[in-house]
DNA sequence: CATAATGACCGAACTAAATTCAGCATCAAT
DNA sequence: ATTGATGCTGAATTTAGTTCGGTCATTATG
């Protein structure tokens, strides 16, 4: 009998503190996940068997949650990128509104706090199919009200970056916070 | 002299239409990136090196614009997701104001109809780190106001999908439109 | 209508990368 | 000091990526 003795580290979540290796190691893969675990080791100076090791237990902690192609929506026939806010009644997270992730077009789903309920982040071929979405949205019980952030442009998108800003620069004027 | 005769169509960006086959394979891709040619070929009815040059396709293209690992914002200590609305005196895109593009906070960066000038989606350690991100905002010149969307949860959050749907339902009582 | 040219595919062969493994160093706890 | 656990390296092996020649279907051309 093989049985392997280390099953418990093996699916523990409990996410142990990640190194600055790891951390190095999660930046290069956002940029680029199709390199060799020979090249991601060189840039963080590991050996490749060593790399392969860590993203292994990056992916097993669930701190990579997953490695995925990054499409262009105009080559997909999405130009159309817009934020809407949902004002509902009562309790916003209904199962009738969930059921709209069934749509490829909304791509996050979101209860805020703040005079919404609701955010959606949603692509669309054109002003045409966001209609739809809305009429669709106008169909859902509770739904009270929406309002659309039309994107005109975008100058950044990238996904959850590893690295944190150190320090932020506390303004002269501001009171130093008890906690 | 072996010079390639085909550079014309090497590089050629004209994103030519996509057909089923390479929507199918971009679904794939979109949720798993990291499976073998063979195992993609498999999926899509291709042989493993006609799956491989139809993605190779895809890349120069710029259909796929990346292939990256996707990181749980948890695991690097950013639990706190925002939106951040702001309002600017005159046009907002303003070099000044681009420069946070360098907080990895920062995710996403859009000018938006509406009444707002842009939006921001910003993920956080905490309330602490957001207030120094609104404060570093509010010594940018021409930044107004804000307005910040906490996002209390997230129940969908997924990268562009390239599915569209097909048929909105147009509900009885709309006027069908000219255009 | 025949025929050349093109594009996309397959299977086989080859190259490169992923993966396994044994052995070693380091560190913490006993 | 000794044990056990962890993480690393370099070499060996397995698997996957990649190239290539040939075939088929489609479309343009004589």
């Amino acid at each position: 009998m093989d049985t392997e003795t280390d099953d418990i580290q093996r699916n523990r979540q409990p996410t142990r503190e990640l190194d600055p290796i790891d951390r190095k190691i999660l930046g290069v893969l956002v940029d680029d996940a199709t390199i060799s675990y020979a090249e991601l080791g060189d840039r963080v100076g590991l050996s490749p068997p060593a790399a392969h090791e860590r993203v292994k237990r990056l992916r097993r902690s669930g701190a990579i949650r997953a490695t995925s192609a990054i499409i262009d929506p105009k080559a997909v026939k999405k130009p159309l990128l817009a934020f809407v806010h949902i004002d509902t009644r009562g309790w916003g997270k209904t199962p009738e509104l969930m059921a709209i992730s069934e749509c490829p077009e909304v791509e996050e789903i979101h209860s805020v706090a703040g005079d919404s309920c609701m955010l959606l982040k949603v692509r669309t071929e054109d002003t045409r199919a966001l209609e739809g979405l809305l009429s669709r949205l106008y169909e859902t019980p509770g739904v009270v009200s929406t309002r659309s952030y039309v994107v005109l442009s975008t100058y950044l998108e990238r996904p959850v970056q590893p690295d944190i800003t150190a320090e932020w620069p506390t303004p002269k004027h501001m009171a130093t916070p008890v906690y």
